[in-house]
Formats: C-alpha cells, sequence, structure tokens
RNA sequence: GGCGUCGUACCCAAGCGGUCUAAGGGAUCGGUUUGCAAAACCGCUAUUCGUCGGUUCGAAUCCGACCGACGCCUCCA
C-alpha cells in the first residue's frame, strides 16, 4: 500500500506525495518551555516520532524541525514573579524535553530552533505582512487583517464575526483578527525586543510561521501538531504564511488527538497533568511508549493505570518471544518480506495505523510460537522472525536487546539460581521452590524450559 | 450559540459497503505441558457493532433522527 495520511484540511485520507523526492519536510509545533511536559504532551510527540520512522521506512530521508516555544506569556509571568532568569527558566525546560525524549526513544529532530533567536527574522516578516497590507498597527501591536486575506478559515467553517468569543480590548479590527507583535506592558518586565513599531515580542502564531519558513523553505511537506493548535495557531500561522508567500504553506496538515484523564484532555491550565517524569517512576519508558502507541493517533486515549499495566504485560509478551532466539548468530542474507511484514508496513502506510500494525505483529508472534512448541522452527522462519523483530523495532522501539544478553544478569542472582538447580537436581522441592521465591523478590523470574532455567527481569 | 469528533465483548482496541457468525492485547474459566509453578500452546467468553429508522442484492461500515461522551471557537500537544 502506498503510503497515506489523513489531511486536516481536506479531513480526507490521501496519497502521500513530496514535493522533492530527495527530502521531506516536516514541521512540527514544539513545547512551551515553562513547565515540564506531561504524557499528553509527549503522546504528540511520539506521534510525530512515528511519522517521521514511517517516512524513513519509505525510503525518504526526513528533515524534520521541531521548535521551542521560549517567548511566551506564561514564561513571562514565571521570570517575573519567580526567581529564576528567562534564560534558566527555558533552558531548564528544554534540557527536560530532550532528555525525556530521548528517554522515549524519540529520533532527535534535524533541529530544535528556539523562537528566541529568530526574532529579527520575524520583525522583517511581519514588516513584509504590513507592506503587503495585510496587518495593520494599533498602539504598537499589530495585527493580521483577516479581512484582507480572502482564504481564511481552511480548518474551520466560518461565516461571520461571531467565531471569537474573545474580548477585543485592544481595538483589533475584527474579532477574527489575531496578534503578530505585542506591545511592551508593564508586566513584561525586562523581556522585550525591540522593532521599528516600538518595544514588545512577537506573538505565538508568527513565531512558528517563521521558524518553519526560515528552516525549512515557503513549502513544507507535512506540518503537524496537537488536534488543539488546529485552530486557530494552525489557521493563523498558514494565513500569514500564504498570504504573504501567496503559495501553499503546507501540503498535509496532521493533528493528533488528545489524551484524556477523568473525562477531560489533560493540559496543564485543567490541572490534571501526569509529568513523565512521574510515570517514569512506576512504568518503563517502553511502555509509556506501547501505551502511546496502541491506539491511533487520531481517536482520543482515556489514560489509565490498567492501561499501562496492560502494555507493560504486551511487552513482557514480546521480550518472551525474542527472547527465544540468539538474533545475532540467525543469518539473514538478503532481506526478504514475507506477507506478515508486508501486512506490517501496509497498517503504518494506512495513516500510521499502529494498533492493526501490533496486531499483526502479535499474531505472528503466535504463529511463531506454535511452530517453537512443536519444535517445527526451521532456518527459513528463524530468519523471517529475525527481520519481522528488527522491522517492529525500527517503528515501535520497545524492544531493548540488552535484556536478551546473558552478561545482565546480576551475579548474585545467578548464584542463588544454580543453587535452585542443584536442590531440583536432589528434588528437595521445598528448598527449590524458597529460592525460586527469593530470586523473584529479587526482581527476577524464572522459567524452567527444556533447556534448564530461564532468568527473566521483571518490568 | 457556532463548528467538529467519537460510541465495537468484562477492560483496551483495529476494522469504515461483501473474505465480519468482527483482528490483536489484557482478564476469567477449562485443557495440554510442568515435581509444582511460570511461559507457551489448545478451547470457551460479541449471530453482534449506542438506539430507532432509511438506502442497498448486501451495512459495524453510507444517510437521517435521537441518546450519550468529548474537543475547538481563550492559553493549550
Amino acid at each position: 500500500m502506498k503510503l497515506q495520511f489523513y489531511n486536516s484540511v481536506t479531513s480526507e485520507k490521501e496519497e502521500f506525495h513530496p514535493i522533492s523526492n530527495k527530502e521531506v519536510l516536516v514541521y512540527g509545533c514544539g513545547p512551551t518551555v515553562y513547565h515540564s511536559p506531561h504524557i499528553g504532551n509527549f503522546r504528540t510527540f511520539i506521534f510525530y516520532d512515528l511519522l517521521n520512522r514511517v517516512l524513513v521506512q519509505n525510503g525518504y530521508t526526513v528533515k524534520n524541525v521541531i521548535n521551542i516555544t521560549d517567548i511566551d506569556d506564561k514564561i513571562i509571568d514565571r521570570v517575573n514573579n519567580e526567581d529564576i532568569g528567562f534564560n534558566d527558566l527555558t533552558q531548564k525546560y528544554e534540557r527536560i524535553f530532550l532528555e525525556q525524549s530521548d528517554f522515549l526513544s524519540i529520533l532527535p529532530s534535524t533541529v530544535n530552533p528556539r523562537a528566541s533567536e529568530y526574532v529579527s527574522e520575524m520583525i522583517h516578516f511581519i514588516k513584509s505582512l504590513m507592506d503587503k497590507g495585510v496587518a495593520y498597527n494599533i498602539n504598537g501591536n499589530i495585527f493580521f487583517d483577516t479581512k484582507e486575506y480572502s482564504k481564511y478559515g481552511k480548518f474551520v467553517n466560518i461565516d461571520d464575526d461571531s467565531l471569537s468569543r474573545e474580548d477585543n480590548e485592544l481595538g483589533k479590527k475584527h474579532s477574527n483578527d489575531f496578534a503578530l507583535w505585542k506591545a511592551w506592558k508593564e508586566s513584561d518586565g525586562e523581556i522585550t525586543w525591540t522593532s521599528d513599531w516600538g518595544n514588545g515580542r512577537p506573538a505565538w502564531h508568527t513565531e512558528c510561521a517563521v521558524l518553519g519558513t526560515q528552516l525549512l523553505g515557503e513549502s513544507i511537506d507535512i506540518h503537524c501538531g496537537g488536534i488543539d493548535l488546529k485552530f486557530p495557531h494552525h489557521e493563523n500561522e498558514s494565513a500569514q504564511v500564504e498570504a504573504l508567500l501567496e503559495n501553499q504553506f503546507a501540503n498535509y496538515w496532521l493533528h493528533a488527538e488528545h489524551l484524556i484523564f477523568d473525562s477531560e484532555k489533560m493540559s496543564k491550565s485543567l490541572g490534571n497533568t501526569l509529568s513523565v517524569s512521574d510515570l517514569l517512576k512506576k512504568y518503563s519508558p517502553e511502555t509509556l511508549r506501547l501505551f502511546l502507541l496502541s491506539s491511533h493517533y487520531r481517536s482520543k486515549v482515556s489514560f489509565s493505570d490498567k492501561k499501562l499495566d496492560d502494555s507493560s504485560k504486551m511487552i513482557d509478551k514480546i521480550n518472551r518471544f525474542v527472547n527465544n532466539f540468539d538474533l545475532a548468530t540467525i543469518d539473514v542474507q538478503d532481506i526478504k518480506y514475507s506477507s506478515s511484514h508486508l501486512a506490517f508496513l501496509d497498517a503504518l502506510n494506512d495513516d500510521l495505523n499502529t494498533p492493526e500494525a501490533l496486531g499483526i505483529f502479535f499474531d505472528f508472534i503466535n504463529k511463531m510460537n506454535k511452530n517453537i512448541n512443536n519444535e517445527s522452527m526451521t532456518e527459513a522462519l528463524k530468519a523471517e522472525s529475525k527481520i519481522f523483530i528488527n522491522l517492529f523495532n525500527s517503528i515501535f522501539s520497545i524492544i531493548n536487546p540488552s535484556l536478551s544478553k546473558k552478561g545482565s544478569i546480576p551475579k548474585n542472582i545467578q548464584d542463588l539460581a544454580s543453587l535452585r538447580e542443584e536442590m531440583r537436581n536432589k528434588s528437595d522441592w521445598n528448598e527449590a521452590d524458597k529460592l525460586r521465591r527469593k530470586i523473584e523478590n529479587l526482581g527476577w523470574l524464572i522459567e524452567d524450559t527444556k533447556d534448564g532455567q530461564k532468568l527473566i527481569q521483571k518490568k
């Protein structure tokens, strides 16, 4: 199946055709660095990673940008009300974001530009919009004039100005008009930049518009973000670029649905967030990653401990399967995809259908386990398994190869295990069982197989 | 108020016009196996897809109404 994505602009799945065959250009809206990201934020970031990996799997080279929003009301608030400097605050949370991304096996982006490092470009961009007559100045605030851009409303149906419920205290001409530049206020303190129309700072929609065009160009392939950014953020972002450059900014707009907690979306402002760092105290990064990949990116997902437990069991099952093999010794001459492999790839190419792909992988595991059970594994099937395991992991990235290495079992565990083996040989079941319990309490499970004891670290 | 999305077994979750008496995971209960376990395997658990109508030779899948849940329109992944 050819790669296809659900495009939020048309509300339909569309076959993917990149602008250039050399390199696919992808922009994803990144974090605002004023707090530790929560698991809901990472649902979107893992979706970016999935997109990236599937593009690569399809043979594309990807250039992807995930920006760091470090100019923002909440950041200014914290800097002016707490004993912390602008750079200290923003770089601290930027670092946490990058560390946790790495933890969750998110491949690094090509660039993670900071908004604050492109302010002069933003000023230039805004000036061009004013020259073009699609932006106007009210007391040092610059607004985009939505009435001067006929295509406004690509993501929503708009018939009149009733769309916006916001109070128009700044004197915008039309209620859908939005800020490109916000004039300096006393509460901004020292956080300000100088422009032709006075001190102030760029507004959010302009930040992304400029970072996208600066780093990727005037036309990009895919723009993605959380569903809450669809309107107004992406509407406003694309309006600016398209009004100025008179071309289509992004060909495909993809949006990830929300993570729900207590039947509301998880968000900082609702105060119902779960930080990744807290969750990592209880669950492995692989578990979190699989949890986020085990439902489709466009469907709402409720958070629950039960689901994380289920994910953790899935990982156990996968690892047990992988542990049947000594992958390094399986010889794979030429990689030929079987029908299972192809079904897996088709599922991913069909708008990143990870749940279906997972199902196909588990089907395969069941099939192979049967073969293992009745000792009918052939070299060809082993090779097929190895190819599938690698293929699966190149997308899901939840199999930790170190778990299958013998050397990683601590000495004291190995000693207890061999003692238990001794007791078993003497048929001293009581003592053997006592040792098994002891080993379990130390975090290792024992499975007695034909080839002797097998030790597995508990997740 | 305007604009959207969703409702599949005990739980989670694919399927989006025929191969669906509905994939896959978790859970339960039987069985094979095991010193006992664990794991693995086999079997059972939705003739049914929120409800009611309609279109069609044929609908979980399309259309309409209703019920229920959620999102956006304000910062938000």
